[in-house]
DNA sequence: AAGCGTTCTGAAAGCGCTTACAATACGGCT
DNA sequence: AGCCGTATTGTAAGCGCTTTCAGAACGCTT
């Protein structure tokens, strides 16, 4: 209990030697006897010394800490970010410290002030879609913050913000599975969810509208869903979706935004009879643990987020100032088939 | 990118004031008169100043950061407990960083190394169990660690630990379970998952018997089966199980240890052709966010994971040196009925 | 024994902020 | 004008460590 109080100074008088020698046993400068360096080691490890890494701070100007700012951590892709980057920061020294979503975006007075003062080394910042005004407050936050340590972004990052940064590229991987489910078979294809994201190069229409494009399909109004993130709005989505649609022209197949949105599609669908994937194939995004214990398993984009939060530590220890894509990857399971057979019923 | 460098010295000269002055306004003295306040506040918003925690750290002892320690992040209950912690703690001016579990129970050289010389304001650590060579060096470790810094438990904590906790009671939530199974007229009712707890107030497996034997239900040793938390492992675990028994002695529900093994058991149950709930009624534990998605939605345990972090957090803070058991509570869904009618068909 | 090049050590000056404690300023009173 | 009490502000001493620079020790050489 009683709090170790054991300052460098302590240890230097009780080894009988000064507290610079002690700091250089500390750091394992060579420049000190062998018997000193004994001695002094003893003590500490006797004492059950540990230097206080706010002190070494204080000359140093380093914390050993890494932040994390991001919108939700009970979204497993973020839990996955998180336990890429932990673990690619404690593999160099660091920790990493979770900031919420509002310390950065929050009106109140001075917005990244905390983050700020922390003075940490570095920061990973996971970007969602934002209504513009706070966009705005956003990229002032950033623009402050990055006046005090480097920052890294993740997700679906503007290009033509010049931050460092590895970005999804979803209008690439819809275009993918747009062109996958077309090779299925399917025609009659709906996009669920994603907020309008604010550039066209991300943006998950352009490359929905593409692939349809390029199979001389036509872009249908009301295939296109807008909704959130969660379970519950990928069913309501779906909800809406069955219900503004006569059966006979029910979608075929349905990209989700991730993989809890698909699992709402699905509960969705099957509540309608769908059955999945004989007449509705759906895909997610982000190949979650939970994917494959879906009932049928669900076929997945995985998006490799642990490796992305490595990766992210990476750019921000080495100061590399990069913008890279996150590289992404088809988990085919069985929610995902050939399209079925039109029987003219309606 | 130029890294902002201002310090007190800086804005103090800028406004024409000394040092402490300027450190009165930052905290709020009200023994600064209004023209001066006005003056500097002025010059620090202009420049953008931000004072150093590290650097107030030296004379406050103090972080504003807690540690949370935890086995593994992508396991959903652990981001409940951290989302949780993180919220209560921002609430109160703190952050909180994550450490992997080995920076405490790491063999190497000096265990808590890392997290001690954080000097942390306070530290969560969530327990599982552990083969009893590692929970000696894990006493040692939070030993060692709670001489530097408040500690506060979270999980399957013995009752003669003097570290303030709080605990999940299993012996008793798995009693719960059994009463609730026999109620619904299961007899041959199996547990599955859950390490062997070193303590007897804690052991699922106390709960089991006692629930069993309340009934006068006897004890079959083949229908308690251990494995891991994954979903992997709870189906590894029930194929084993189902492959032991001769199908007329197959159990009619299940005891998970968590969701995800919840998870497992089910798709295994599956592939053998049983139909839950109405040939095998299984009960989770945590209430993950999938739940109510599964086929059929898991009835489970809900342990309040968010609020326990929250709670884990005061009593950090607060100093309260007390033991708590985590609240629980049912969350009936479709994975769990009546016991299937008697068939005797082998 | 004196001289010299190495090795080791120690003294002291920060790092950026907080906080007694001392000093100054100011307003009002006699 | 001379005093005093209160409201402000400044000075300086840390907080626990790192690091530069200088001094002490030691081992050889001649």
């Amino acid at each position: 209990m009683s709090r170790s109080g054991y300052t460098i100074y302590d240890i230097a008088a009780e080894a009988g030697v000064s507290i610079a020698t002690v700091s250089r046993v500390l750091k394992g400068d060579s420049s000190v006897s062998e018997k000193t360096r004994l001695k002094v080691q003893e003590v500490i490890s006797r004492r059950n010394y540990r230097p206080s890494s706010i002190a070494r701070g204080m000359t140093s100007k380093t914390t050993h800490t890494l932040g994390i700012v991001l919108p939700k951590l009970l979204n497993p892709n973020y839990a996955m970010i998180f336990t890429g980057a932990s673990d690619g920061a404690w593999a160099a020294g660091y920790s990493v410290s979770l900031f919420p979503w509002r310390s950065i975006t929050d009106q109140e007075g001075n917005p990244a002030l905390l983050l700020a003062e922390r003075r940490l080394d570095g920061v990973i910042v996971c970007v969602e879609y934002l209504p513009p005004h706070q966009q705005e407050l956003l990229g002032r936050s950033l623009g402050e913050l990055r006046q005090y340590m480097p920052v890294v972004l993740i997700g679906c990052v503007p290009a033509d913000l010049d931050y460092p940064a590895i970005s999804y590229n979803m209008a690439e991987i819809t275009q993918g599975i747009v062109e996958e489910l077309i090779r299925l078979g399917h025609e009659r294809i709906a996009l669920i969810g994603g907020m309008e994201e604010d550039r066209d190069e991300l943006r998950r229409d352009i490359g929905y509208r593409q692939g349809l494009e390029a199979a001389h399909l036509p872009f249908v109004d009301s295939y296109r869903v807008w909704c959130g993130g969660t379970a519950e709005d990928g069913e309501a989505a779906m909800d809406r979706l069955l219900s503004s649609l006569l059966p006979s022209h029910w979608p075929t197949a349905v990209i989700a935004l991730n993989d809890m949105v698909a699992m709402g599609c699905m509960a969705a669908a099957r509540r309608r009879g769908l059955q999945v994937p004989e007449d509705l194939s759906v895909v997610g995004c982000g190949n979650l643990f939970c994917a494959p214990y879906l009932v049928p398993p669900l076929t997945s984009i995985d998006t490799h987020q642990q490796q992305l939060g490595r990766r992210a530590v990476e750019l921000l220890l080495s100061g590399e100032k990069r913008r890279e894509d996150a590289r992404w990857e088809w988990v085919r399971r069985d929610s995902c088939g050939p399209a079925p057979l039109p029987k003219e019923k309606t």
